[in-house]
DNA sequence: TGGTCTTTTCAGACATTCCTGAAAGGCCGA
DNA sequence: TCGGCCTTTCAGGAATGTCTGAAAAGACCA
């Protein structure tokens, strides 16, 4: 009778990648159950069912649910059913750069977007009062730079994959193209001072 | 006798904006406290001690000097000294973009580089054997991943302000350049695949 | 309807992180 | 060296977060 506390046994090279994956968790804001779960399907070839994870990772059936739960809550498990089986079987995207694009928006939507918000919301309200002059400069200048960047972001998230490898790959050789078209387009004056004193930290 | 318990007034603005950083700080890898001190530095004019911290917020002293402490961890604020004062002053650099730079290199110091690492060393170590082949394979698809990112990052890292934000600006018009110089450097070719079964989550 | 297989919920045990007051440490001028 | 001022360390209480087994809920078939 084989000792229901034990994983089953996985390749050394799963073995520390699932650990990785879960010691990471921390830090990428996931606990370290849903980094393991997420490791083992993204190394997995086919679908697993929450049993065969509990079986391999050794936690109990319910942590397991919720790990999944939590995962799909990211939208970075999909859920597939097969013909004749009751059970509901999970796997990662095929895609990595789906992966990737997944990841940059939810993270976005939790991260980047309630600050946006709020900062939108608070400017709005303290536009006509001149109290608090520093602080509310410092903030509109917080809230351009974010949409700056979302604005930059949603533009890069609708290129195809094969235009960002462009991208990406062009890397350095950027800087070229763009002394080529040398003129800065409109931009808020805020964002373009950049202070000598700042080198240092 | 004031109550040594009750934070010193702060502006609404001020107060909404630092209460906002203190409950986003959990989704940042931060905690309450760190968010709160951060967000003050941020909107303070002049650089401040760590009492006037703990009148403004309300903390205790000792968390608040742990606090500065992460802060300075993470390169995000900086210290000074008045002369004929022996107290330390703390600032957030006026430079936002520096900010985000700083942000984005310690984020990848500890959210990326780890992981590349581990990756670099098993796909060395396994990469003889022929088992584990999908495993294998998907993991090699992450490391190239990570490369190809990380190193458009140095690249864009360098770049100094003002070109950052023309490719900022650019947005989608870049899309028009790359149409332009139409043809894809050579690239790993397991990260060009794009598999149609993988636009559905 | 009852029986079987599966997933989800949930109370509470356990673990980790956060925060504080008290004490220790460091620096400087007298 | 002492005393004042400021910062850091640290033990342990408070607050959160994680994980489990047991029970409930749901889905399907006969």
């Amino acid at each position: 009778m084989p000792d229901r506390k034990v994983a089953l046994p996985l390749s050394p090279l799963v073995q520390t990648f699932v650990l990785h994956f879960g010691e990471m968790g921390s830090r990428w804001g996931i606990n370290r159950t849903v980094g393991q779960i997420y490791a083992l399907l993204f190394v997995s070839e086919r679908p697993l069912t929450a049993d065969e994870i509990v079986d391999h990772l050794g936690l109990s059936r319910s942590n397991v649910s919720m790990g999944l739960k939590e995962l799909q809550a990211w939208n970075l498990v999909r859920l597939q059913h097969r013909p004749g089986d009751r059970r509901d079987h999970f796997s990662t995207p095929d895609d990595i750069w789906q992966i990737v694009r997944t990841l940059a928006e939810e993270r976005k939507k939790r991260e980047i977007d309630p600050t946006l918000t709020m900062l939108r919301e608070n400017l709005m309200q303290d536009a006509q009062t001149g109290e608090d002059g520093y602080a509310q400069d410092r903030l509109r200048e917080m809230h351009d730079l974010l949409e700056l960047l979302t604005g930059w972001y949603s533009d890069v998230q609708k290129l195809e994959t094969e235009r960002l490898l462009q991208l990406l790959t062009l890397g350095s050789k950027v800087q070229k193209v763009l002394e080529a078209k040398d003129r800065v387009m409109g931009l808020p004056a805020r964002l373009r001072r950049s202070k000598a004193q700042d080198t240092e930290v």
